[in-house]
DNA sequence: GTCTATAATCGGATAGAC
DNA sequence: GTCTATCCGATTATAGAC
């Protein structure tokens, strides 16, 4: 039904379908974990029953490696193309940090999701980021190193460097149920993620200048 | 049996037995999640039946509270009194830095477990959070904020400084799967923590030396 | 304290009518 | 595509012998 397009994308319906339905299962996986998401839990956050979710996705592993994939092609639509080797290190990292603590403002559900994975061993997905995260994250080091070598920034570890901003930005996502409590609000609010932003930019380029 | 030290503590052998269910409990909880983790796979690691670990810990639950308190614990007892005063803020921060790296090193499965929960809501362990964890941090933030009235310090923002810390340090025992899978190993070996302390160090100390 | 056996429940998945 | 009904395995938890 529904054809459209001559050929391509017969069944526009049913992608909408799918994707109230992947909606929906992030924010179940991102809260329960992977097991502790009941399929009739997600079912009904959409809006549909358990069988008829099942019709869409065969199994819950399919839903969950789809929603995996829509979150690593949501953040790597946000984040490829961001280290240009000619932009002005200062400036080119910057708008990282941004684009990062964009993304956990926008879909905290989603870097949760991920991260649980992660944290759990990447049992499941560990080949997938070998393959889509990996050369995009050695690519970035690239352009880091290069800068090293041409002494437009200070010379520090690259990939470490990496490993730090990724961190310090998708806490705001992953830990924001502690930060809250800390901050005594019942959730993070936008000058919060502002005041990110100002202090681990501070931290960052005051750590890549050069003496 | 087994009554020693006149009065306190009757059962030695009860508590190590507890122990290493714990010790087991961390690492399947780490691994798989709260409703991930079979109570049956927790017994196996730890060397007996799954009815007779039900016989130390009454109920699945139970045993997740007492792994988080250990967790806890331990983390605090690490933790607590690093932030002196009259110290020299520049050292302080290194030490700070250290015993955290050093807690993801040497306990990376609490580290998951904890951030697990939090990941999730802490909708079981928010209250202790709020108890335990929040006093220890506030006063952490108001060394720095003193610091900083005293210009020892450059005027940052202390919250965002002390998040942005526990971030970088504890994402090498909670992301340490992809960093293995960036850095081309099987897991992170003693030199990528020393590389760790040296960057994430650089960055703290800068960010804080006075203009 | 440790074992065997079993109760009770939950959740993923299937079958088939409409 | 959506519904009703149901199966079946896994898992927590309990009962009771020794």
């Amino acid at each position: 039904m529904e054809p459209i397009e001559g050929g391509r994308r017969r069944h526009a319906g049913r992608d909408r379908v799918e994707a109230s339905i992947v909606a929906a299962a992030v924010r179940i996986f991102a809260e329960c974990g992977y097991e502790g998401a009941a399929v009739a839990a997600i079912a009904e956050a959409a809006g549909l029953s358990k069988q008829n979710l099942m019709y869409y996705f065969p199994t819950k592993q399919a839903l969950y490696q789809r929603v995996l994939d829509d979150v690593l092609d949501d953040w790597l639509a946000r984040m490829e193309s961001l280290a240009d080797p000619d932009g002005e290190p200062a400036d080119v990292l910057r708008a990282y940090v941004k684009a990062k603590l964009r993304f956990s403002r926008e879909q905290p559900g989603a870097s949760r999701v991920y991260a649980m994975e992660v944290i759990g061993g990447a049992k499941l997905y560990g080949e997938q980021i070998r393959q889509r995260v990996v050369p995009l994250v050695r690519r970035d080091i690239d352009v880091f190193e290069r800068w090293i070598a041409q002494g437009r920034i200070a010379p520090v570890d690259a990939t470490h460097l990496l490993f730090s901003i990724w961190a310090m930005t998708q806490s705001y996502a992953d830990f924001a149920a502690q930060m809250s409590l800390v901050l005594g609000r019942g959730e993070l609010a936008h000058e919060d993620f502002e005041r990110a932003e100002e202090l681990i930019t501070h931290m960052v380029t005051r750590a890549i200048a050069v003496a």
